[in-house]
DNA sequence: GTCTATAAACGGATAGAC
DNA sequence: GTCTATCCGTTTATAGAC
């Protein structure tokens, strides 16, 4: 779907994956609101209605390009990090997985696949439920590696919803800023982003911080 | 101006910062292109034209809120900071006090103040100019903070712009999701990402980390 | 598959009465 | 300071020709 992936033979891709290409984005830089149909059709080439001939409505597309977006994170970092039984090796391939996911597509707007998940206020009750359920269930497999690795007293003293939430809050940060010009290469960035948050969230010795009084 | 912030006597708010509230948490909750001036209108309790009698139109209304947001982090965090020499008891101030701050104003739809100011790509060239700037202001004070530390030999090995970044998502993060109900207490929250976010940039030794295969 | 044309609703913003 | 009424551009979506 994604045309960054393809390589050597030129491009040729339909109509629909242009389409989901040119609208995600679109919602990324400007938001889902304030994209109009008109818009998205203009970037492919065609008209308004030409458009209508290939998505059911503006909501149903989006809620396609989050599905796929989910998809992607569920069979690119879930499945395989699932396969380990460590939870400390496993937490590292999360978060390096995730990482190198968000950095896979690099366009001038950031990742869009990952910022338009941030949209599920524009989705009907029932959509809106199917991706949240789905982004839960991610946060809890964190979690849950999180609460084996405090088991094994390897965690440093967090509580392991705060870790989860500081973890994504790096990967989605940088899915917000990275630009494909950058001057760091994709490994340096995942590797430092990596480094700094499994440091903060690993216990090394009962190193505890104070607070500024 | 902001409601949360009386105590005590019963809250007399003038009209002008009830629709500042008001507009601040429905752009907050369905983002400033999904928010017409009528629904703004209908949660203060006037109409759409009444509302015009305070606000010249949307754009400005969001870049006054803007405004303030940007006003309160650089006084209530940038200058306290500002007037510590140790660059890493600045850093911790930095941290705790943007975290605090985040958590003084607590909405069942997470912080307004801080979520619109990714708002920038709705507001004219210059004004929007006007807002990166103060940005790029924190942020470089923030890097320039983490530049020091790295010289005095304290950082761990990554880059100060990677750090910057994880930092930051780590405090942005936390207004997307945090809700006044919480289980945990403010303090405990600021805690607990400080110290990773703290524990994650500071070096404790050359503890290097591996990538997974 | 793509177009022109158009329906029906909604958007920001203003005029002018009270 | 707040209202009713209205202007006019834009929006999503569809009808129907080619």
């Amino acid at each position: 779907m994604w045309q960054e992936h393809t390589t050597g033979t030129p491009a040729i891709i339909g109509r629909r994956e242009q389409i989901y290409v040119h609208a995600a984005q679109l919602f990324c830089t400007r938001g889902f609101a304030a994209t109009s149909m008109a818009n998205i059709a203009e970037a492919v080439g065609i008209t308004k209605a030409g458009l209508y001939h290939f998505v059911a409505s503006k909501e149903e597309l989006l809620f396609t390009l989050m599905s796929f977006s989910m998809e992607r994170l569920e069979e690119d970092v879930v499945a395989p990090a699932q396969a380990i039984a460590d939870p400390v090796e496993r937490l590292t391939a999360i978060v390096h997985g995730h990482l190198q996911s968000v950095m896979q597509v690099t366009t001038p707007v950031g990742n869009p696949l990952t910022i338009i998940l941030e949209e599920t206020g524009a989705l009907s009750a029932d959509k809106a439920a199917q991706i949240k359920a789905r982004k839960a269930a991610y946060s809890a497999f964190v979690r849950g590696t999180l609460d084996e690795i405090k088991a094994n007293g390897q965690l440093a003293d967090v509580d392991t919803r705060m870790a989860t939430s500081a973890i994504m809050g790096i990967i989605l940060w940088l899915a917000r800023w990275h630009r494909p010009d950058g001057r760091l290469s994709v490994n340096d960035i995942v590797d430092n982003l990596a480094g700094i948050a499994l440091r903060g969230v690993l216990g090394s010795g009962p190193a505890t911080l104070e607070r500024p009084k």
